[in-house]
DNA sequence: TACATTTGTTTAAACGTTTAAGCAAATATA
DNA sequence: TATATTTGCTTAAACGTTTAAACAAATGTA
């Protein structure tokens, strides 16, 4: 059984006043008398009324949702960045739609037509390792909404931009390793034609030459980073002549493979192998031995991306330019990288 | 600067038709000709027109949005669930928007009350651990559009609900730790209020009483199932008189935490202490030792939701019983729980 | 007392669609 | 040839709001 709604029009019917008054009244319009404005809300609670979006949304233009983009949900660092834009955006009377790209450039496009379809005020996203046509992200922006993006996408558009400094914390890994001994370390990136993972192999590189560390291209390997591929790339680097003495993955999933294919060979880590992730994933710190990881600040990227959004929402005119927040990554150390005293278990 | 925004009238008068006559073509409607088709087509290309949902939606009364309402998404179970309705409602012309409760009655409420603001056409939810108070639940069922619940909600409300045969677990699990020779089964169990916790509890029971093995109050206990909860909970039956020999964890979360606990006081497993925990998150795969579990079949439930939504959009009326789905749930034997031969690194 | 201002409301248009009803022209039927 | 049907469009109302403009009544000012 199809109930009926409850419109502003039939408050305005039992009170016989206009629908005009009723919406002034409920949006506390200074030009209505208080006694009206009791009335209509006391009517308005009787009736269970719920404001209808899509009517006002039409009407005024603006529809309070923000789209966000991301490449998947279950790795916990776009979780909690999706967590905190909604925190923020919440509070100030947004609803975020999120759609997940799998890292498909067409699933990406649909997504995007999707938001633009849906009418949402702005769109917060991560771009997938597939994108390199950048025409779909164009439309968002000819559109005349904010584009914010974060972690992935960098300066390929010229908008509003929040992520980590990857270049300086591949110096920050190579650092700690060569303090921890480290001689030959290897580097299993992520593609490099997606720009994050291409500073952090920039900046493995020159952080090997600044320690007079030969750059050895059998210890360079780039894949997608999955669990996978770090089993594969790892077996590959411990079929070499000279084998490692540290690797440094670009991402914590394909560093949990390369740490499966060690235990399994009974390499010990981190005495003959050191191992250090990237993203700070939660099993990171579950696994035995853990693993060290960079902190992506996931939290503060996320606050800051639905800031910037709020921002543009506050002007006027929507004109934007490359704008970077790069925030300071951290490296926690943990067993898979320590070679030092201290015992192996927690 | 604002760009102006195409629409159904742009392209009537670049053609000299009527607007009614473009939203016909658009929809293909069998009284336009071909002709005219064709046209509205090309200009609409060229122009760029995406039609407006806002007001597609606000005529027809259908939002072609879906609701989906979870306590996090940041665990594999969750996302899972989630990837797998958008899979399904996607290829149907809907789509979703999550929100997340973080087990909070509060936050849930908001939820719903937002949800039906953007005037959604159904609701997917599994509820927070807090609820007990099912009146924001009884508000979607009488705005007359459908609720599917599924893993927490079971039959408190007549709806459609789809989840994992819980009490059934209970015994697989119980058996299973029996055939490894286990004799005093504890269990860290989730709040009782809530259905699918009890349902496990009361399969612990039975299937204890089944195998004539003692009932002792001291093994069973009642927690939010976080990490931490794990831990407590183990720290404190190791602290008993007599410690269990195997205990079963109704969350993988605190199933990690025990397994911390244990790891940390030396204890082996499964030799001294046998574990088993619930919901088969990736993680259990990945630490040491491998812990078993539980597999809740999430992308089946997802689908299963998607389509009993769908199942409803394609009837008038929305007359909904206490309808479950109840599916088999499969225990994943891993090393934390296997005391025969085999070795136990992986 | 006459006019200006403020207060509290109504009217009507608008947002971009969809769709029932209407209608003229073309085509079919008898 | 006269009438019925089909084709291809237009008109206009509707969805539930918001908001500019209008206006009457009450109050203030000179």
């Amino acid at each position: 059984m199809k109930k009926k709604k409850t419109t502003i029009k039939d408050i305005a019917s039992v009170l016989n006043i206009s629908a005009a008054a009723v919406s002034k009244a409920l949006h506390n319009d200074s030009r209505i008398s208080e006694k009206t404005k009791i009335a209509v809300r006391q009517v308005a609670e009787n009736l269970k009324y719920q404001p209808n979006h899509l009517a006002s949304a039409l009407r005024s233009g603006k529809s309070h949702l923000v789209g966000v983009i991301v490449p998947r949900t279950n790795s916990n660092f776009f979780s909690s960045v999706i967590q905190n834009i909604e925190e923020v955006l919440n509070k100030k009377g947004y609803n975020i739609i999120i759609t997940q790209s799998n890292e498909s450039y067409k699933k990406e496009c649909d997504s995007i037509d999707t938001l633009l379809y849906t009418q949402v005020d702005g769109i917060i996203a991560s771009m997938a390792n597939e994108t390199v046509d950048l025409g779909a992200y164009e439309k968002i922006k000819s559109k005349g909404i904010p584009l914010i993006l974060f972690d992935r996408g960098e300066n390929d558009l010229n908008v509003d931009y929040i992520g980590i400094d990857d270049y300086n914390s591949s110096h920050l890994i190579v650092e700690h390793l060569v303090e921890n001994g480290c001689k030959r370390i290897a580097h299993i990136g992520g593609y490099k034609r997606t720009r994050i993972f291409n500073n952090r192999v920039r900046g493995y590189i020159d952080a090997l030459k600044k320690h007079n560390l030969p750059l050895d291209d059998e210890l360079l390997t780039e894949s997608g980073l999955t669990i996978e591929d770090g089993r594969e790339k790892m077996l590959k680097l411990l079929s070499l002549d000279t084998p490692p003495d540290a690797v440094y993955v670009a991402g914590d999933y394909a560093a949990l493979g390369a740490l499966q294919v060690l235990k399994e060979k009974n390499i010990k880590i981190p005495e003959d192998i050191a191992l250090v992730g990237f993203g700070n994933e939660p099993f990171t710190d579950m696994v035995t031995p853990r693993i060290s990881s960079v902190h992506q600040h996931s939290a503060e990227i996320g606050k800051q991306a639905a800031n910037t959004f709020l921002k543009y929402m506050g002007q006027d005119t929507i004109d934007q330019q490359l704008n970077k927040i790069i925030l300071d990554s951290k490296l926690i150390v943990r067993d898979s990288s320590h070679k030092k005293n201290l015992p192996l278990n927690t």
